[in-house]
Parts: C-alpha cells; sequence; structure tokens
RNA sequence: GGAGAGAUGGCCGAGUAGGUCGAAGGCGCUCGCCUGCUAAGCGAGUAUACUGGGAAACCGGUAUCGAGGGUUCGAAUCCCUCUCUCUCCGCCA
C-alpha cells in the first residue's frame, strides 16, 4: 500500500510512475475521497471535543437535575456524530479498498517497459551443455525413468499434479535438504517452518489480497487460505511489529509447499513439472533497513544465484520492466535456468525488493534507535529454489544419451551418494 | 466436541456499585546528577495512529485498555457477537 500523505503531495508523480506498469490509476477518485474524509473528520472530532468537554462537566455537576439541559443537548450531539462517523466509516472503506488495490510505484531503477519483452538480460552464466543426441523435456526423461508420474498425479487429484517416485521423490527432498543447509549455513538465514495456510489478513499484508483471491485455493470451512509461497506466511511473521533497529537485516529461510490455481494459464505448460497447483520452493525472506534495501536485494539475488552455480546449471539474471514486475514489487530480478529439452531459459526464482509496500500493508515497522519514532521496514523476498523447477533443470542438464541422469556432485551427499539415475 | 478462567502500555501488574483513566505502581529503557570503577541512590522523561496549525522545534484535537457492535451526556469498567490464550474432560497424528 501507499503512504496516504506520499500521494496527496506528489500526485504527478505517483500518476506518471504507476502508468509506466500499464495500470492506470484514478488518482482524482483518490484526490475526491481523501478530502472528504479529512473534510468529516475534522467535523466530527470537533463534535466529539465538545461532548468530552462538556460530558466532563456534566461530571463535576452533584446534582444531575442541574446538567439536565446539557444532557438533552449532548444527547443529541451523539446523535449527529454517530450519523457523521457511519457517513466516514463509508468514504474509509472506500479509500482503504481503493489504495489496497493500487500496485507499488516502481523503483526509478526498473527498466521501463510494456511486457516481458522488455526485460533487460544484465547476467549470463555457466555453459550450456553440449549433447550429441536431441536432448529430451524432463517430463519424457521422468517418466522413462520411472520417477515422476503425471497420470497418477492426475488420478489422485487432477491436472496438474505429480507422484514424484523413488529417486524422483528423494532428488526433490535432497533440493530442499540443500538448499536449506546452504542458506542456514553459508548465508546465515534463520530457518522457518510457517503453517502452510493463513488467514485472510496474512493474505493481504503482503498483497495476495485483496486483487488475487481468483489465484488461492481456499478453504470453505475456515476463512483460511492455501499459500502460494512462503513469502506470506514469513513475511507476516512481523506482522503489526516494532523491530528493534540493530535487530536488522532479518534474513529468514522456509520450505515450503505453494499452491496456486494458475487461473488463466490454461493450455500454458500442461506437460510437465513446470506448472503445478502445488509445488515445493526454498524461500528467502528479509526485513531491512530502508537505506540498504537494495545491497541486500543484490545479496539475496546472489544467495540465490549460488544454488545454481553450486549445481552447475547455467542460468541467467533478467532485470523485470515496469510493465512485468508484481503488484507489489518496486524492483525485481528473476533467474532464469537452461533448460536443453525446451531449448529455452525458464524462470527459477524471482528476487524482489518491495520497499515499504508489504510493511505498510502488514504494519512492520523498527525503531532506529530507543528513542527514535517507528519506521517502516523494507521487505524483500525471492526463491532460492523453485524446487520443482530445479529438478527439471537437472534432469535436462544432466541427461545423457543412455537416458540416465547424472546427479550433479553437490547434490550426491544429499542422494546416499547416488552418482546418477537409470 | 464439553466445562471453566482470562486478554490492560516494551514487560509485570492495579483498576469492574460507569465520570477528573492514555490509564496507579513496579521493572526495563533514555537523559542528567551523584559515586575511585561496578552496583546502589537521586531527579526528569519514556505508546501509537490519524488530523489541524507551524519552515521547524513544537502546540492543539480525536481515537486506541484483544476485535466488532450496543446501552449512556459519558464505558477499560455494563450488555451482545467474534477471535485468541490457559486449565480440566473427550477424541486424535
Amino acid at each position: 500500500m501507499l503512504d496516504v500523505k506520499y500521494i496527496r503531495e506528489h500526485l504527478e508523480l505517483v500518476e506518471t510512475r504507476l502508468k509506466t506498469r500499464g495500470t492506470g490509476i484514478d488518482l482524482e477518485r483518490f484526490r475526491q475521497l481523501d478530502s472528504q474524509r479529512r473534510e468529516l473528520l475534522q467535523q466530527t472530532e470537533t463534535l466529539k471535543a465538545l461532548r468530552n468537554k462538556v460530558s466532563e462537566e456534566i461530571s463535576r455537576i452533584k446534582d444531575k437535575s442541574q446538567a439536565q439541559d446539557r444532557i438533552t443537548e449532548m444527547r443529541e450531539v451523539s446523535q449527529r456524530i454517530k450519523g457523521m462517523d457511519e457517513e466516514l466509516k463509508g468514504v474509509e472503506e472506500t479509500l482503504e479498498h481503493f489504495l489496497l488495490t493500487v500496485p507499488n510505484v516502481p523503483s526509478p531503477a526498473t527498466p521501463v517497459g510494456a511486457s516481458e519483452a522488455d526485460n533487460v538480460e544484465i547476467r549470463v552464466w555457466g555453459e550450456k551443455p553440449r549433447m550429441d543426441f536431441t536432448p529430451k523435456p524432463h517430463w519424457e526423461i521422468g517418466e522413462a525413468l520411472d520417477i515422476l508420474d503425471f497420470e497418477r498425479g492426475a488420478k489422485l487429484t487432477g491436472a496438474r499434479f505429480t507422484l514424484y517416485k523413488g529417486l524422483g521423490a528423494r532428488l526433490e527432498r535432497a533440493l530442499i535438504n540443500f538448499m536449506l543447509d546452504l542458506h542456514t549455513g553459508r548465508h546465515n538465514y534463520l530457518e522457518m517452518l510457517p503453517p502452510f495456510m493463513v488467514n485472510r489478513e496474512s493474505m493481504t499484508g503482503t498483497g495476495q489480497l485483496p486483487k488475487f483471491e481468483e489465484d488461492l485455493f481456499h478453504l470453505g470451512e475456515v476463512d483460511y487460505f492455501l499459500i502460494p509461497t512462503a513469502e506470506v506466511p514469513v513475511t507476516n511473521i512481523h506482522r503489526g511489529e516494532i523491530l528493534k533497529g540493530s535487530d536488522l537485516p532479518l534474513c529468514y529461510t522456509a520450505y515450503t509447499p505453494c499452491f496456486r490455481k494458475e487461473a488463466g494459464s490454461y493450455g500454458k505448460d500442461t506437460r510437465g513439472l513446470i506448472r503445478q497447483h502445488q509445488f515445493n520452493k526454498v524461500e528467502l525472506v528479509k526485513f531491512v533497513h530502508p537505506d540498504h534495501s537494495y545491497a541486500e536485494l543484490d545479496k539475496l539475488l546472489d544467495n540465490a544465484e549460488e544454488v545454481l552455480r553450486l549445481l552447475k546449471l547455467p542460468y541467467r539474471v533478467v532485470d523485470l520492466c515496469t510493465g512485468d514486475i508484481g503488484f507489489s514489487a518496486a524492483r525485481t530480478f528473476d533467474i532464469e535456468v537452461w533448460l536443453p529439452g525446451q531449448d529455452c531459459y525458464r524462470e527459477i526464482s524471482s528476487c524482489s525488493n518491495f520497499e515499504d509496500f508489504q510493511a505498510r500493508r502488514a504494519s512492520i515497522r523498527f525503531r532506529e534507535d530507543e528513542k527514535a519514532k517507528p519506521e517502516f521496514v523494507h521487505t524483500l523476498n525471492g526463491s532460492g529454489l523453485a524446487v520443482g523447477r530445479t529438478v527439471v533443470a537437472i534432469l535436462e542438464n544432466y541427461q545423457q544419451a543412455d537416458g540416465s541422469v547424472v546427479i550433479p556432485e553437490a547434490l550426491r551427499p544429499y542422494m546416499g551418494g547416488a552418482e546418477k539415475i537409470g
């Protein structure tokens, strides 16, 4: 959520910057609601001040019959206050809802562009594997090795659900442990294991609600949602809190499954593990001082890249343009891994700085020192990495002519020493 | 699922026959004094949001005692609903 005062004072700037996202915003509506709110607020508060003053006078009068005229008068004032408060509440709710649906202002550093096509490749790492055979897509490799069972996944639940078998399941589990060990051991993140379903407030705090409810799985019996990413529970850990400035940055990592409806992507990536309703991810989340958030974003991105470097999987980093960054993000770098079976790079991590957008929604603040006023932290997060897509990358990049798949060296300790599958 | 207890400021904890209570007291913390150092002691200060005025320092108003609603001139205190925590019983990985 954007700061009301900031919008009020920088209307044109906010408008032009938001336009670069391709999403218009009706700032005239904001202006109207905002001034309406302030006007009503002043009126009702003046009346409340009067009521408080007179009520206090009444309290000092021992013989209440002497106060009867004032009591009658205040009874009427209270009625008026009640009416105005209701009107005010209506305006505030409208304004609040409006603000909750306005996306974050992109960072000035974010390249301006209309779509994915305008994203900027900023670096490329690793050598694409040379193969003297036609590389297969991972779903063929996985089925041939009998480690991925798409048919039974669909039987158990439906489309976009997959059953992992044997060394396939083991590979997924190995990757989770490998990533968590790396981030906790080498990169100094604190491991968290949060709930996999959260309430409406948490979903609103990180920006999934109210705008993107159709992307979420909702539990009918209670008003809970399955998390679409660990970002939601982990960022909300500190919702409504005031942190100590000396504790920043707080760096958390968490493994969770993620559940997404993938509404609107019918017919896209229907084969294989790329787009699932349920997938595993290891997430990195940071709460940082506003002055350092972009330096922390660079570090977080590097921490995510490190996973691919250790696994020796070729990748590139892309600077998302204003037309392609997410609703809550001010700046985002995607890491795309090379997939020989599909002859393209595919997103495997998305690392974003939300600045104070989520912090304001979720009220996550810090004090520079004991005396200081609370300020909003900046929140960041990134996948470190999407586990299913890492399996995809390993299967496709490490496939051999004979159909077997070599296990990356770094992962072997997590695979009981196995060197290959098949 | 059944029965009961509770939710107050950074923490502990008063306050329920409604009124001067944003809220005693203690702890913690900050600043100053004192002390050879430390400890102790003394004094002052110590919530947040919105809003009006002001360049600012700051001054004023309103709201907030789990959340929401009600009664009342006036509610931390009374009534209703909900949420959460704790204890006991049942069930259960």
